[in-house]
DNA sequence: TCTGGGGTCCTAGGACCC
DNA sequence: TCTGGGGTCCTAGGACCC
């Protein structure tokens, strides 16, 4: 019996990192990369760089809010080519370690190895900083979720591992928000259960989470709380499930023709998207957010799948007629369920 | 809240069927 | 009309993640 130790490789301050090493000078100062670069548009961070954090600056923050905080940042906009292309390049560097690679996201990966973790955990550092001249953290667990856990304590550029035996030290006493999985909502919803702690999450009566959070969910918290994950290393890539854009205005619309032409726009794109990967859809679905936050989405099923642009254009305005009000309109976005996937 | 854009998975409730 | 019970499918929305 082969016993595989998981690695989880994290990117440290990815974006940031990579805008930092094509402009050296930025090396050090508070950098916030997001939206299109104006701090005073609506947007929102994708990553702040360590010394913007220190003034309180963090993924997910409007970019309004970010600037208040910290004024002299220097604010940049995304450059998804240039991500894309730094992610890759991880990638190639990474499958050197291992064929078996399961690409999470632009800055992260799992890997499977039965050799010394610890080492192999070191030759991905030197391996990426070589191939990229980017720093990344990895952490080391007996399954994905302790490993993912893990690699957060081990930044900023080091290796931090867990096991079955020391989770319940590390993680016990810790808020149950720093799950992986638990977000704000939840965490609220446990804690009027009376649950605060993984250690909590850990001992609490499995059926009151069934109750509360469905057979399924409630199971797979309390598992999640003990560090038990049996989720296998997926290391062919997904097809995709659906394809979708969305667009928020810099100030609402309520001018209907307007925002009918914002809706055939991005269903012409979503439906170029669809033909790069030989896909068709038989499901639109138009996502309306009014001023100034519901969100609301309505969809419609087409007869047979399809990729033409004007179908999906007819379809998206249609789901959009059935749910539209004489309201301010904040973002409209189109979505396609993906029903075949060739090649 | 000043709250992006790309996704995934799960749940609740209604429709429908036997 | 005083209106069963269970299964399945579909849709909208919730919650979360990067």
């Amino acid at each position: 019996v082969v016993l595989l130790t998981l690695l989880h490789v994290d990117l440290d301050e990815f974006i940031a990192a990579v805008e930092m090493r094509r402009r050296p000078e930025l090396r050090g100062r508070p950098v916030v990369v997001g939206g299109n670069g104006d701090p005073s548009a609506r947007g929102v961070v994708a990553t702040a760089s360590y010394a913007a954090r220190r003034f309180g600056v963090g993924s997910g923050m409007p970019l309004r809010l970010a600037a208040r905080k910290c004024p002299d940042a220097i604010f940049l906009p995304m450059d998804r080519a240039a991500y894309e292309t730094a992610s890759a390049r991880v990638m190639e560097a990474l499958r050197t370690i291992a064929a078996e690679l399961e690409v999470a996201g632009w800055d992260e990966a799992f890997l499977a190895t039965n050799d010394d973790p610890r080492a192999v955990a070191r030759r991905v550092q030197d391996v990426v900083r070589a191939a990229t001249g980017l720093e990344c953290s990895v952490g080391i667990g007996d399954n994905k979720l302790q490993a993912k856990t893990a690699s957060g304590f081990a930044k900023p550029a080091g290796v931090f591992r867990l096991s079955g035996s020391t989770w319940p030290t590390e993680m016990g006493h810790r808020p149950v928000d720093h799950l992986w999985g638990i977000g704000r909502k939840r965490a609220g919803r446990l804690a009027e259960l009376g649950i605060a702690t993984v250690g909590d999450l850990a001992a609490a009566d499995v059926a009151l989470l069934e109750r509360a959070f469905g057979a399924s969910t409630g199971r797979w918290l309390q598992e999640t709380a003990r560090g038990e994950d049996r989720s296998l290393l997926r290391s062919h890539p997904r097809a995709p499930r659906s394809r979708g854009r969305e667009k928020t205005f810099q100030k609402d619309l309520s001018d209907r023709a307007v925002v009918e032409a914002e809706i055939v726009q991005l269903a012409r794109t979503v439906a170029e998207d669809l033909i790069e990967g030989a896909a068709k859809s038989a499901r639109v679905v138009v996502k309306v957010r009014w001023a100034p936050f519901f969100t609301q989405s309505r969809g419609v099923t087409l007869e047979r799948a399809t990729a033409d642009p004007d179908d999906l254009a007819r379809a998206a305005l249609a789901a959009f007629a059935v749910q539209y009000e004489s309201r301010p309109i904040r973002l409209v976005g189109v979505r396609c369920d993906v029903v075949e996937w060739n090649r």
